[in-house]
DNA sequence: GTCTATATTGTGATAGAC
DNA sequence: GTCTATCACAATATAGAC
């Protein structure tokens, strides 16, 4: 594994354990035990190190999509279940995709036409019912990541409403 | 107007202007033509100045969705399109609002209930169909301010399809 | 209620030696 | 490719005089 693969590796690891916040030059350097100037070898700037997160987060999210649409009868409800247990899984580095505009010239090409792909085929390339289904999606998984909803609501009622709603 | 409320203002002013970033201590206090440190005599810290913030965001929007409600027979599509100009209004306040826990402890009772009343209302009480159209919305407008909609996504269609869907 | 002075902490990034 | 030394900057907040 080259240095700037152990770089980003590293630097996921803090996001996910710290928060942004967390994600500092010299807390990457102490955790290679190398110094913070030493990165700037491997990486041109901390917006290098962004880019290089957000296209792993994609590339996994596309996998993890193409997985649930295998070997089911309700694909938007199963990419739905999916797209939350990503979410939840990976709060910080779903933030990051999430809350700025996408570096579109600095990400590889196709990226996130791939990870959007399952759910436009599932939806039979209908693009404003996948863009409805995404914007409820997002809400529902960056609410609940914010602590939003009331602390009784009932999310599973809530996403299973929303779906029957909007999947047909 | 009190001191306070003076801050309260500028803080507000500054946080549109230029974002949660440009809300200083010394931003403020500049535009006050005083010292950062004598805003101290009038709040404790800048966690009071937030909540502040916050609770007029939810007064705010109690009272348009409440007028948005009036006259019309189709409340639902109503509220919908009064949050989304809100937010539009207010992308800054609305994200402070939206992206952490609730200070639920240090807001005033019941402004939580009073903003989301009327959609309640809308929606016969149906509370699980009432959060999955929070989260539609919340999801349609939280990427469209963070500009993660392709350029030509035509956002007025995935709404309304959303909305046909959801709105029952 | 305002001031000056300052503590404390933190950030990304560069220069130049080895 | 790593190091030391450092720049340049900015943040919240407190102490104590007036």
């Amino acid at each position: 594994m080259s240095r700037k693969e152990q770089i980003v590796d590293v630097a996921r690891q803090l996001l996910e354990a710290d928060g942004p916040g967390g994600v500092t030059m010299r807390a990457i350097a102490d955790r290679l035990e190398i110094r913070a100037p030493s990165l700037y070898k491997h990486i041109a700037d901390k917006h290098e190190l962004e880019v290089a997160l957000i296209a792993r987060g994609f590339a996994e999210q596309a996998e993890a999509f193409t997985a649930a649409i295998s070997n089911t009868t309700e694909p938007v409800a199963a990419i739905a279940h999916s797209y939350r247990s990503w979410a939840l899984a990976n709060p910080h580095l779903y933030a990051l995709m999430t809350s700025n505009p996408l570096p579109r010239n600095d990400l590889p090409a196709g990226l996130e036409i791939a990870a959007a792909a399952p759910l436009v085929e599932a939806v039979h390339g209908n693009t404003d019912r996948a863009r409805a289904l995404w914007a409820f999606a997002h809400g529902m998984v960056s609410l609940e990541l914010a602590k939003r909803f009331p602390p009784d609501a009932d999310l599973d009622t809530a996403w299973a409403t929303g779906l029957r709603s909007l999947a047909s």
